[in-house]
DNA sequence: CAATCTTTGCAATATTGTTGCATCTCTTTA
DNA sequence: TAAAGAGATGCAACAATATTGCAAAGATTG
């Protein structure tokens, strides 16, 4: 069956990083899997309303810890989360890529195939991890 | 007089971006010249424990509309000031400067002399401006 | 000086992020 | 299969940060 299908591949897609496919963990990955841009708390909340706030909350933390979606922090004052590419171990700078957040309508795009240029620093500062947000207008409204 | 001097080069600092130098501002700009890294509201509070938290809140803020200091949102939560240079008209992407972020001090370093490199977008992405912050260990807390 | 505009102080509130703990659920094991 | 254990969830409380309304104080201008 076609759901059952892609209930497999998301179960898969779970416990490739080691996260036990529960009900709740399945429905956001599901919404995660057909949004194509990053989402915050509120959004998850507002999307599964009769769902607990913490356990939203604790699902993305989870989803983070685990490598499975990338944290962004951009303009809007709080934090969203986007799919991690099956590839991708948040390597830097090799897996992280740009993001673009719209000053108007506020939403924020990954750019998977725009990794972020890498930066010589002065030695003795040690890069781990990257956040590189391009803010302006998106397509939708350059109007 | 030294001071005099000194307060007169903060004066005309404020002026020069049209802000009104009252006390409290100048108090302000002289604790953010002084510092070589980024502060939050909290670290201005805790230097002026005697004002209010309102006063120093939109006083940074006053300093950002201005254009006297840049906002850098990092992975500590807060968000930071920083003191613009003289010519610094937050133009993107070439007055745009890299930020780093200490995981382990939480303290955020502006490099000046590093802008941020220019990303290619897509057509209709336009950018106004952008986010660079690389995150890792700072000199002091490499031990 | 009076009228006006800006800044400041205080209080209240909004928003976001986080934790403790009891309960539920599923899996393991005797 | 029953008991034990581990992990997930739900609820409540709380912490931290950001923001606003409004009245009083201060500065500016004619
Ligand atoms: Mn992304
Ligand atoms: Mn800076
Ligand atoms: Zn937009
Ligand atoms: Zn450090």
């Amino acid at each position: 069956m076609e759901s059952a299908t892609r209930n497999n591949a998301l179960v898969e897609k779970l416990e490739s990083r080691s996260i036990k496919p529960t009900a709740m963990r399945l429905l956001v990955l599901e919404y995660l899997v057909q949004k194509d841009e990053a989402v915050n708390l509120s959004d998850v909340e507002q999307h599964f309303k009769n769902s607990d706030r913490t356990t939203l909350y604790r699902t993305l933390k989870t989803f983070e810890d685990k490598g499975l979606v990338h944290e962004i922090h951009d303009l809007s004052g709080s934090a969203k989360y986007a799919l991690c590419a099956d590839d991708c171990s948040c390597a830097y700078p090799e897996d992280v890529h740009v993001h673009f957040y719209c000053n108007s309508c506020k939403k924020t795009y990954c750019f998977p195939d725009r990794s972020v240029p890498s930066i010589s620093l002065p030695d003795d500062y040690h890069p781990v991890s990257g956040d590189f947000v391009i803010n302006g207008v998106c397509p939708t409204c350059r109007n």
